[in-house]
DNA sequence: GCTTCTCTACGAAAGTCTTCGTTGACATGT
DNA sequence: ACATGTCAACGAAGACTTTCGTAGAGAAGC
C-alpha cells in the first residue's frame, strides 16, 4: 500500500542482518546486532521489525509461535534505490558524478581496478550501438 | 562544537543551491528552490538555514541587514562523507561494492566510460607500489 | 499446578525534522 | 511622518524515529 520508502538507519541495520543471514527470528537479529552494538535491546529490535512489516520492508511468517522475518526486497534492489536517491539528493541526479567521487574517495586496490575495468568492457560491448 | 552530521533532505536541498550559486540570501535560496518546488515557504527556508548555522553546515555574514549565507564545507567533501556513510550503512563498508552497484544501475554513455577509464589509469599510476 | 522463561504486543517518552504563524525591527517611497 | 513591504527571530505544531517499560500469552521445568 505505502510507496517504497527509504529505510532509516536502524532499519538498514536490520536489513543487513537479514540479507547476510537469511530469514531469522527477532532474537537472532538482536544477537547479530549485539555483536557490534552490545547495548541493543530486544524490544527495540522487535518494535522496529514490526514497523518494518507494516511498511512492507519485511515479511513475517507467523505460523509458529516464534515468528520468522525476512527482507521483502533483495539487497541489490534496495542498494540501487539508495544510490539513485543519493544521486538525486547530493549529486544533482548524476550517477556518473557519484561514481567518480566514490572512486576518488578511496584508494582502490589493483584487483578491484581490474574488476571495474572488466565491468566497463562488458558495458561497452553490450551497450554500444 | 557538534560533530559533523549527515545533512537531512531539506538541508541538502539548500546546500545544493549554495554550492551551485555561491553565497546567497534566504530569499535567493527560496526562489531557487521554488523553481522546482513552488510551494516552498520563506520562513521554512529561513528557519532551516538558521538551524544549519547552529549545526555549522552554513556560515552567515550578518554585517548587512539582509544576511548572506554560504556552505561551510565544499561540495566534494560533503559528497564524500555521504558516500562513505552510505557505504557503511548499506554496503557493509565496501566502497567498491557501492561503485559496482552504481555502475550496473545505470546505462553509461561512452564518453563517461572513457572518463572513468582515465581516472582508473591515474589511480593505478599514483597508487601502485 | 505453579514458577520461570521467552515471545509478541502495546503505548509512551524523548529526540529530531519540517512547516508555518506571528511579531518586531528596519527600510523605502511619498 | 506614515504606510507598505522585507527581513530575522521565535515558538509551536505535527510527523517520524528510536528507545524501552510493562503486560499478557504460551512453553518448559519442577
Amino acid at each position: 500500500m505505502a510507496k517504497t520508502m527509504r529505510p532509516t538507519d536502524a532499519e538498514l541495520e536490520i536489513l543487513q542482518v537479514l540479507w547476510d543471514e537469511g530469514p531469522s527470528t527477532v532474537r537472532a537479529v538482536l544477537e547479530s546486532i549485539q555483536r557490534r552494538r552490545p547495548n541493543a535491546g530486544y524490544t527495540t529490535v522487535l518494535k522496529l521489525m514490526q514497523i518494518m512489516v507494516e511498511k512492507e520492508l519485511l515479511v513475517r511468517d507467523e505460523s509458529a509461535r516464534t515468528h520468522i522475518y525476512r527482507a521483502k526486497a533483495p539487497r541489490q534492489t534496495t542498494q540501487k534505490r539508495l544510490l539513485s536517491d543519493l544521486a538525486v539528493r547530493a549529486f544533482g541526479g548524476s550517477t556518473n558524478q557519484l561514481v567518480l567521487q566514490a572512486l576518488q574517495a578511496k584508494k582502490i586496490m589493483e584487483e578491484e581496478i581490474a574488476e571495474i575495468r572488466q565491468l566497463l568492457d562488458e558495458l561497452e560491448q553490450g551497450g554500444a550501438k
